[in-house]
DNA sequence: TATTGTTATACTCTATAACTATA
DNA sequence: TATAGTTATAGAGTATAACAATA
């Protein structure tokens, strides 16, 4: 089979093997209900405080209306909050609550886990290789995400 | 940051970017209208044949039932046929129809394509070299797949 | 009793479009 | 006129469970 053709079906049984793995750890971690999206979102917005909406999307890849309702969610359930606003009065910038702070150490540690079970067949030296050619890949169109 | 935390964060945002290259172009070839799941399945059946929903299922980490129902959507529009059995009557498996195959050659190129567009960044080495780590993390625990 | 596959259901994710408000 | 965000809708993917047929 061509090469190319390969790397997409090793791809997408990667994908299918974290989310099998990730899924029941985040379940089990996901004390608020926010979901699988939600706890992506939560994580991005504890990596970089304060961000907004549209940031989040372009983050993430998902559209700004997927991101809206979650957000939304979230702020209802009392894990983010909106932070005061400065200049831009569309604009809304989130922020975590302490409880936002708690509910993500759980979903790190699920992170954690799972990255080392799936990735666990490497060895150190591996999967810092395997992150540097991700970093490679996501780096070089990614800088158009955001 | 924690490299596992990093990895993980990595790894959905690869499989976003796969996903949103890979979508509009499947969509393009997709003539018989099966969805990216249907292709996959029909890709899998191409490779190995004759397959069953439940070594269909294992190989793609999808559900059984989920598998079930997109075969017989593919059967009803003609793409895959149930061969004829000849040991245990509860397993029915399955090879691609001629309509199938011409599908298969559609979705294989939208494939290559993405791989192209999205490993872009990556030189032919580091490519090759990328396939072997993923040949690595999916062998090792991926023999239990099936 | 275990396994293969089917069917039904409910939930989540996703894309699209129309909309509001701000700039 | 353009941008940030909201809301509504429809469609696809998913997990779960109950079920039938076969082993």
């Amino acid at each position: 089979m061509n090469k190319d053709a390969t790397l997409a079906l090793q791809m997408d049984r990667l994908m299918r093997r974290f989310h099998s793995d990730m899924h029941p750890r985040a379940q089990k971690v996901d004390a608020a209900k926010v979901g699988p999206i939600g706890g992506m979102i939560l994580f991005v917005i504890s990596e970089q405080s304060p961000i907004t909406a549209g940031e989040i999307g372009a983050l993430l890849g998902r559209d700004k209306s997927q991101i809206s309702r979650i957000v939304s969610l979230l702020i209802r359930k009392g894990l983010i909050e909106k932070t005061a606003q400065d200049g831009d009065a569309r604009r809304a910038p989130l922020r975590l609550s302490d409880t936002g702070a708690l509910q993500v150490a759980a979903f790190h540690g699920a992170l954690v886990e799972t990255s080392k079970s799936v990735l666990g067949p490497l060895s150190r030296d591996e999967r810092a290789r395997f992150s540097e050619l991700l970093a490679k890949i996501l780096g070089a169109q990614g800088k158009t995400d955001s």
